[in-house]
DNA sequence: AAACACTTTGCACACGCTTGCAAGGCGGGC
DNA sequence: GCCCGCCTTGCAAGCGTGTGCAAAGTGTTT
């Protein structure tokens, strides 16, 4: 035993030279010094090996009760937590999962973030948040960082990455999510709505309720979902024999809204049924037509959007709209990523189709 | 040369072994293996040495202009991206900032993650996103977080941590910031805004808008920021001889919004002027003043909000609010997380309070 | 030609952790 | 009493990188 103390002691020893060192490595700035307690520090003070502390915070490791005990105990007096870039350099799992999306401010995009962080969370992951812009190699830019910081998965809310850097990332083993992003990248789990089938449905409401000269008011992104709206829209709007006036300007945003009313409502044959491609495009619009063209909703004009974001149920829009079912999404991009899926089944899993519920509210007649 | 050479060959097998154990790690599992370029690679294929890589990824090495070309060349063939993981490790320094924060889908709060992850983007830093709730050990739970990952600082949009976890933090040479949160933490920087003073500008526009009856709409979070509103506003009130009917209620949401209209608006004396403690409050409360008890706005009623969030910008609400500077907390943060600060500077700056501008709207009379 | 300063390069150790391997301890069955 | 198997533990190799140190190379001055 006395040998084992003196060896202890010399271990001691060892380890607060390192600090030292450490420490004092930039000159004098203490500020800088980055002091964390390190397993080593723990097993001295235990009595044990540093591989017993390692094993002791290791699910599923081999380590007797005892042991544990004191180890948990020496744990908690010094401080200790296990450096997750240490073990994800040996694992080669970060356990990190990077979130690339542009306007993150957004209703939509921040009810999405959301859910992925909390899910993440739960699954024993953590988020990185990584900004994207308009510019081109943003999303490239951005998976380059997930690449740096070896992230498990990098979800893509916002743009379309570079087929080399895409292949680059699979390659390397991460795992790549595209959701409402329309790609034929291989091996990516690909999440998108049934946007097409929902603008059907809107087309049905507007007709019941009478209406008959259908607008379209999209923003000019032309992402896949948002074209896909369109489209739906269009199709079922002529499997009725109807004409269907469209326009399209800027982002999806509350200000385009009123654009595009300014638009559609000047033009004219105006139209009494108007479906905006998104809920913001959809808030503008309708105060536009209140306030600017007088237009009393829904008596004079139905008005649907789509994402169901809050304010869509606030009392002055009370939008009838299509519900974005973030939860499951999550959910599906979470479970996609665990690591009880096999191969196969994540391989035939790589494309998932969810359902947009229709939100009955006060903008479209009837219901 | 030629013996370099053969040394380079032996390199290369070394490094060849050592992807093959390291993907047959986990038996035959191919999916797993996460096999990224080292620089090891980077240095065979451009004919130098592992640290000649390795400087020519550290900004101010000293690597002459050829050997840099080599090794960016051949790093860009491979797709060689540094290891941020072993560079965290090496360095004490990952490039890790947590955001830590509870209802993230909010307008305010959304709106100020976005400022601060691309301000600390463009910083060079990354962001970490970590949800947390109501519960008690929420913050704490996601500091322990901040710590397993060596982040190199965090920052608190919500909650307040346990005196010891943030001690720990400290101690361990973590920065902390704390956004809206009066803590007498030494060590962290402090942002907050003029609410008192804000709140005192409010009742001297009410006041010029010949309102008599104040009232004080609240949610029952206790907050500082929302108590200083409210301490504020109640202050002004009294030195203009005027009482405040308050109320308290709920979360800062848009449904408390309602419940408070009901509660305030029911009154005897019903206000004439209400201060929201913030525009999701203020959004509610003028939804339920104009469609259940059909006042006008600001005829009938003048009401004001705190935030500036988007919506209240709409016509539909139309609020005259106070703006956060979103853009400018970011920037005090990341800059005092900054390295090029000395730390007296940093000691002597613990503590910053920014100006919250009254952004003139409809919803009070006058102007 | 020698001495010098300066830049560049490779070696080797360190960062904190995981994990295969072998050795030790221990109880049960023969 | 011995052998076998099981659980626990320590050893040591390794993950990919940064960097101090010394050696080598280059250009300048005496």
């Amino acid at each position: 035993m006395i040998v084992v103390r003196i060896a202890n002691g010399a271990l001691h020893s060892i380890a607060f030279l390192c600090k030292l060192m450490c420490s004092n490595r930039h000159g004098g700035d203490m500020a800088q010094g980055k002091i964390y307690v390190s397993a080593l520090e723990v097993a001295e003070r235990a009595g044990v090996s540093r591989s017993a502390v390692s094993r002791t915070f290791t699910p599923g490791a081999s380590v007797s009760p005892e042991t544990r005990r004191k180890v948990v105990e020496a744990a908690e007096a010094l401080g200790y937590h296990v450096n997750h870039l240490a073990r994800g350099l040996m694992r080669n799992e970060s356990g990190i999962v990077c979130l690339i999306v542009s306007d993150l401010a957004t209703p939509y995009r921040s009810s999405l973030i959301k859910a992925l962080t909390q899910q993440l969370q739960n699954a024993g992951k953590i988020a990185m948040l990584i900004n994207t812009d308009r510019s081109d190699g943003s999303v490239d830019l951005a998976l380059r960082q997930a690449i740096r910081y070896r992230a498990d998965a990098s979800i893509i809310l916002s743009g379309l990455p570079d087929k080399s850097i895409a292949e680059l990332c699979l390659k390397s083993g991460q795992r790549l999510v595209l959701i409402n992003r329309n790609d034929e990248q291989e091996g990516t789990l690909k999440i998108n709505l049934d946007d097409r089938e929902a603008a059907g449905r809107v087309v049905t409401a507007f007709v019941r309720a009478g209406c008959k000269r259908l607008a379209f008011a999209n923003s000019d992104a032309r992402t896949p979902s948002l074209m896909a709206r369109e489209e739906g829209f269009l199709n079922a709007a002529k499997a009725h024999g109807l004409e269907v006036a469209i326009e399209r300007f800027g982002g999806t945003t509350y200000e385009s809204g009123k654009v595009l009313a300014q638009k559609l409502m000047t033009r004219e044959e105006r139209p009494d049924a108007v479906f905006c491609a998104t809920d913001l495009l959809a808030c503008g619009f309708l105060d536009a037509a209140r306030h600017q063209f007088s237009l009393s909703v829904p008596e004079e004009l139905c008005v649907a959007g789509f994402d169901d974001i809050e304010q869509a149920s606030w009392s002055s829009y009370n939008l009838t709209t299509f519900s974005q079912p973030v939860e499951a999404i999550a959910q599906e991009a979470v479970s996609w990523l665990g690591d009880e899926m096999d191969s196969e089944l994540r391989q035939s899993r790589s494309s998932r189709r969810l359902h947009a519920e229709l939100v009955w509210r006060g903008s479209i007649r009837g219901g």
